[in-house]
DNA sequence: GCTTGATTTGGATTTAGTCCAATGTAGGAT
DNA sequence: ATCCTACATTGGACTAAATCCAAATCAAGC
C-alpha cells in the first residue's frame, strides 16, 4: 500500500512518478511478475517509463528488502512483493504457475553444524515442484 | 566414472568424442559448473567442440537424470553431476561458493495438504544461503 | 524559483541460451 | 570391411534478460 511509499520516503527515497508507478504495480498484484511484466503494467499507467528505470527500481526495492527476487523458473527473475511474511514457493513444472506456501517446521534447524562447513547460514529458500490441478489432469 | 558412459550406452546413447568429453568433464570435477565452464574444460580436451553441442549434451544428461540443473545464483544455470545422491545446496551470498549438504528431515513432509492447493508435489529444492568462512572474515 | 545531486532515458552492450541448415559420423546391416 | 542412414555436430545468426552509460531531466531543500 501507500505504507510502502511512506516507508520508502522515510528512508530518503526520492519520490518520482516512475518509482511510484512501479511500487503501485507491485502493490496491486499479489502475483509474481517478471521485470518485463512489471514494465508492461507500468507503461499502462505512465507511458514513457523506460525499461532501465524499471530494472533500477526493482533492484532498489530488493536491496531495501521490500521485494523478493525469486528464480523459480529458469528464465526471467520474478519479483515478489510479499517480502514481509516469510513464505516459500510451490511451482507447477508444466505451466509455471506459482503459489506462496507456508511449510511447517524450520528448514534452518534441519541443517546440522557438521553440514555447515563453517558457513554463517542466514537464510533458506525452498521451492516445491509438481503439477497444478489443471496440468495434472491433462 | 565410465559407469556413466556404460549406463548411457545401455540406454542407446550414440557415443561420440564430444559426448565422451562432456561426460568426462562432469565426472572429473565434483563441482558445479556453468555450461560455459563445461565448454571451456571440454575445449581443452577436444579443441573443436562447439558450444551448441555442449548445451545439447548437458540437456540430454539432464533429461536422462544423470546430471542436475541447479539455479543457485541468478546468472547462469549450473550442472551438478552428483545426481544419484539426493542433496541440497549451501551457497555463499558473497563469492558464490557452493557446497553439497544433507539436511536431516524431509521437507516434503513439512508441506501440509492444506498448503498444496491440489498440486501433485513431487520434488523439493532447498537452497541455504549465508557467508562462507572466508567471506565472513572479510 | 534556483541549484544540485539524484534519477531517468534510450540505445548500445553483454550474457546466457536457442535455433537451424549444412555437414559429418557411429554403428547396425550387408 | 564397406555402406547407409538416422542421429550428432557445427558455427553463426538469433532471442531474451539484464546491464551499462553519457546526456537530459527533475525532486526537494534552500
Amino acid at each position: 500500500m501507500s505504507d510502502l511509499l511512506e516507508r520508502l520516503r522515510g528512508r530518503g527515497w526520492r519520490m518520482t512518478a516512475q518509482r511510484r508507478v512501479v511500487a503501485e504495480v507491485l502493490d496491486g498484484e499479489h502475483v509474481h511478475l517478471t521485470a518485463d511484466e512489471v514494465h508492461a503494467r507500468a507503461v499502462a499507467k505512465l507511458p514513457e517509463i523506460s525499461r532501465a528505470t524499471v530494472y533500477n527500481t526493482l533492484g532498489e526495492l530488493v536491496s531495501l528488502g521490500e521485494v523478493l527476487e525469486v528464480a523459480t523458473d529458469k528464465r526471467a527473475k520474478r519479483y515478489d512483493p510479499n517480502a514481509h511474511r516469510p513464505h516459500q514457493h510451490l511451482v507447477c513444472a508444466r505451466c509455471g504457475a506459482i503459489r506462496d506456501v507456508h511449510p511447517t517446521g524450520n528448514p534452518l534447524a534441519d541443517l546440522p553444524d557438521t553440514e555447515r562447513f563453517g558457513f554463517t547460514v542466514s537464510d533458506v529458500e525452498v521451492t516445491y515442484r509438481g503439477l497444478c490441478p489443471d496440468c495434472a489432469r491433462a
